[in-house]
DNA sequence: GTCTGACGGAACGGAACCGTTCCATCGAGG
DNA sequence: CCTCGATGGAACGGTTCCGTTCCGTCAGAC
């Protein structure tokens, strides 16, 4: 599969010279054959082929496959900074539902693909972690923490627990239960256990009009 | 659809070369070989090493990989009935953290092991969800069903959201954020999110069914 | 005691990958 | 124009795995 990344300059037949932006060429296929086939049945002819690279220069600048991938998740784009709409429910809807969240169907496939890796590679996890599930926690957590500046949500809510709720309840009804995301049932999932569960007391207020 | 998997030692006189447990000893050996090196991982060879068996047993039984691993994992002990503890805290607590709950190590191990082979093969991943899913689900299910008789959650709770929302959270703490789930963990979760979720009480309807 | 047949073990050819090496080619700088 | 360096492509030997086949063994059926 060719990768949509096709360079502007160079075309039909002309060489793709190293521009800079050849590595992040041969990174794109990287992600590309991951997520086709998965991090396991992964192989450096295959990207090699997918990039129309050699596996000589895969090597020359990767030394192990495990280099190459993680090189190849840290390239991805963050997801935005998540724009203050006033309310948690908006903020984690605008999060969530929009590119490089939940509905991203090229990410989910790439996180499904590497989850056997990260539990037999503590290097690869780490790096994972870090750079990957890093960024996009603590852009979550600053929705809470946020959410909690306005008043939103109950002071004592456990950060450590909610945050990483809706992903994980999300990702579990993808991999596990086979359904396909979409922004219906990221809102379901918001309405029916994450503001339920860091509500205020007994009045429910989610309201917009209390901008801090 | 099970490939041609015989439902053996129950017939008479044809079989037991040696005992009648040979394939479970065999289907045994198979998830070892799948919690230590993964589905992709997983080669035929080791099965029939790490079983003492020769690959061409295996393959008089199996005729497939697939094959052999989704009997393998239809072959696990299905979780215990959920005792009624009286309340809908102490029968999450009892079904999710004891044996063949989400503290069962080489469950979630092997759990981990398939999600790229359920990504990638439908086929799999309809016996996978019907066979190993499926079961808890329901068992799961019957838990929330019963505290709704007892008046303990609200009526108009969306089970199918709720219920997978636990093992959701937990599988995600587990293998993407790398935490190891313990009773400790899971009970916070359900103090934080799933109770105050399905509490009683007050709740501003964010139901986009509801559009009143 | 003999026959039967599933068994474990070993080996096979073929295919896929790995990591490396060699080479002709092309772009850029001198 | 010409050299130099990086590149794509092809091939290498070595390893692993697949699916099959053959064979000697041994417990139960007869």
């Amino acid at each position: 599969m060719t990768p949509a990344v096709g360079s502007p300059a160079s075309e039909a037949g002309t060489r793709p010279r190293v521009e800079g932006d050849r590595e992040q060429q041969i990174l794109d296929a990287t992600l590309d054959v991951l997520a086709d086939v998965g991090y396991d049945r992964l192989t450096m002819d295959a990207v090699a082929a997918s990039a129309r690279a050699s596996k000589a220069t895969l090597y020359r600048r990767w030394s192990t496959k495990p280099a190459l991938v993680i090189d190849a998740l840290c390239s991805m784009k963050e997801p935005h900074e998540v724009p203050d709409t006033g309310t948690l429910r908006g903020d984690l809807i605008a999060m969530f539902c929009g590119m490089g969240g939940l509905t991203d169907e090229r990410q989910l496939v790439i996180l499904g693909s590497v989850i056997t890796a990260i539990g037999r590679d503590q290097q690869f996890a780490a790096a994972f972690r870090s750079q990957f599930i890093g960024p996009k926690a603590a852009l979550s957590l600053g929705v809470f923490e946020r959410a909690l500046e306005r008043g939103e949500i109950r002071d004592d809510v456990d950060l450590d627990i909610v945050v990483p709720a809706l992903p994980g309840i999300v990702l579990h009804r993808q991999f596990l239960m086979g359904e396909v995301a979409d922004a219906g049932s990221i809102e379901r999932v918001i309405d029916q256990i994450i503001l339920p569960a860091v509500a205020v007391g007994p009045r429910h207020s989610h309201d917009p009009k209390d901008p801090t």
